[in-house]
DNA sequence: GTTGATTCCGTAGTGGACTACGGAAATAAG
DNA sequence: CTTATTTCCGTAGTCCACTACGGAATCAAC
């Protein structure tokens, strides 16, 4: 595989691969006699992962960590990172539960809003 | 009321004021005879005003628009705007919803998890 | 009137994850 | 063999909302 390919198989672009070869998350493969670099499934399989990851809101950096330890290695280290990552997503939808709630507010507010004063969301959101 | 004041009252930094006005999102008074600016009640409001759209998921940039229309008036174009970031922030709850699933699914995996091979949560990452 | 804090203002830096640019070499298609 | 696309690589720019820096003027306290 060459990069383009990987790169489409992967639903990213050359450029993010090339980006994360930077980091040190991706390998930059020897090219033979000064040919074009190629890559296999396990390069494959490992952007897919960290794709995987960042999807479930790990930095770049946090997915660094268990690609650098022996694969299979310090499980429970990582373990506690994704616990650790599920109260911040559970903190995140409380977050936004409330900003959803206050938005409904305010539209409903201004469905019923009388007119001639001023706009009931910029009220609202003065006091 | 003076800048520093303003500020702690708004609780944000007197940069990010400048920063405001520099966006043309918040007034910057005269000086009188060369002395210092003064704010009033109305920076006050309009400076909570920005916070709290904010809050709400708004950008700077969408801020602006309802604080440059005179205040009061083109309030139903403000409303599709929040009936629109409504959606959107349904949409994230959505998406860290199905996060959250995914870190559960993980974690559980590796408390169940059979020693000898990978880590589940890469294994489950990588496929 | 001197010390020390605050204000003023412009410009530059931060973080995170890219995205764009540009020129040279390698490869693929016709 | 020529043309067009890809690859290679480093460096620089983007976005957003700040945050930091630095030097001069102004103000408040003693």
């Amino acid at each position: 595989m060459k990069i383009g390919q990987l790169a489409s198989e992967a639903d990213v672009h050359v450029e993010t691969i090339r980006y994360y070869q930077q980091l040190g998350l991706m390998p930059r493969p020897e090219r033979l006699h000064g040919a074009v670099r190629r890559y296999g499934e396990d390069a494959l399989r490992r952007l897919r992962f960290i794709k995987r990851a960042q999807a479930l809101g790990f930095t770049l950096d946090e997915v660094k960590l268990p690609l650098q330890l022996s694969i299979g290695e310090h499980c429970a280290e990582t373990r506690s990172v994704a616990e650790q990552k599920k109260r911040l997503v559970a903190g995140k939808i409380a977050d936004l539960r409330a900003i959803e709630a206050a938005l409904d507010k305010l539209i409903r507010a201004c469905h019923s809003g009388r007119a001639g004063r001023g706009c009931p969301i910029i009220d609202s959101l003065s006091k």
